[in-house]
RNA sequence: CGCAGGGUGGAGCAGCCCGGUAGCUCGUCAGGCUCAUAACCUGAAGGUCAUAGGUUCAAAUCCUAUCCCUGCAC
């Protein structure tokens, strides 16, 4: 809209029962949209012929597809003129799929970016218009990428659609060599592994910052892990060696920066600990 | 009505089950010790115990309702 589009409608999941209290509730994209007084739709699917003719009346010049979790058939991404493009958060062909960002950093990749595609009938297989580099730290967190990149990625595309429009965008078709797939992360593989290397448990942690979040246990008590930093030290793994809290890994050992408890906020090591007893000698697992 | 924990001086917590003196760690302020210190010692200030009712001689603590925060599941 800020580039001088017009947005005409906007695509949304439908409300469901989520979060606490399974109470109905809208996306924050059909909020966003509805606060601005864009028309939104919320079908379940768009495979119904009904659905498929009301996106073609649009009479739409082109379509961005944005995390919205649906497979767009055949007549879908014929409709607009000049296509359906979509703005994926990883260096296709690798990470292709729901969960790039978290991806890329716990497998340690150095560098990740954002790309412009045009959409094709399968996952994230289209041709790049447009890519946006940048170097993964050990300090980077999901969270702050993806803010990062979604920023990047909404400038890429404003960017990249006029050229499109004039027909002097340059399409190149993804490479078959590099493919991965970022399968959604499950409950169960964010627990710590502390027999890990420290490096590892740190990517681990900050790939899963902040959801689903990387978690571990102290006696009865589930912790969440939100940021942590490599230090010097060795131990018997998964035991805290030092204040305030530095656990012992495989290879070298992970201080804990910022961790919460359930049912609590998060907090810094140094006030958890003020509250909660994990001196040295506490194993968690 | 998905399951569950929490809201206590500026921060983080204990106390609640078995009602009756407000506790701990840290911070703040003052003083002391020290070559010196974020270290140590002494002292002080600071709290409607989320809110509104109820029970009681007496409620942070028991009962009811409401608001807010959070973990899990989705």
């Amino acid at each position: 809209m800020a580039a001088g589009h017009e947005v005409v409608c906007v695509y949304s999941q439908p409300p469901r029962p989520a979060g606490r209290g399974q109470k109905l509730q809208s996306s924050p994209v059909q909020v966003v949209a509805e606060k601005l007084g864009i028309e939104v739709r919320t079908p379940v699917s768009l495979k119904g012929v009904e659905d498929q003719a009301a996106f073609a009346a649009l009479g739409l010049d082109a379509a961005i597809v944005v995390a919205y979790g649906l497979l767009l058939p055949r007549a879908v991404l014929d409709a607009p003129r000049l296509g359906c493009f979509n703005l994926h958060a990883s260096l296709l062909p690798r990470w292709r799929g729901a969960a790039p960002i978290h991806r890329a950093i716990m497998a340690g990749d150095v560098e990740t970016g954002v790309m412009v595609m045009r959409m094709e009938l399968g996952l994230d297989t289209g041709p790049v218009l447009a890519a946006w580099r940048t170097p993964i730290g050990d300090t980077t967190t999901t969270g702050a990428l993806q803010d990062l990149l979604a920023r990047e990625g909404a400038g890429l595309m404003a960017a990249t659609l006029p050229e499109v429009g004039a027909g002097g965008c340059r399409e190149v078709t993804q490479s078959v060599d590099g493919v991965s797939y970022a399968k959604k992360v499950t409950a169960d593989e964010a627990r710590i592994d502390w027999s890990k290397s420290a490096h590892e448990v740190l990517r681990h942690v900050h790939g899963l910052n902040p959801a689903p979040g990387a978690w571990t246990m102290s006696g009865g008590t589930r912790l969440k892990v939100l940021r942590v930093r490599v230090v010097e030290g060795r131990g018997i793994v998964g035991e805290v060696i030092s204040a305030p809290i530095v656990v012992a890994c495989s290879e070298g050992a992970i201080e804990i920066v910022e961790l919460q408890r359930a049912g609590r906020g998060a907090q810094s090591a140094v006030e958890f600990v003020r509250g909660f007893p994990v001196g040295a000698g506490v194993k968690l697992s």
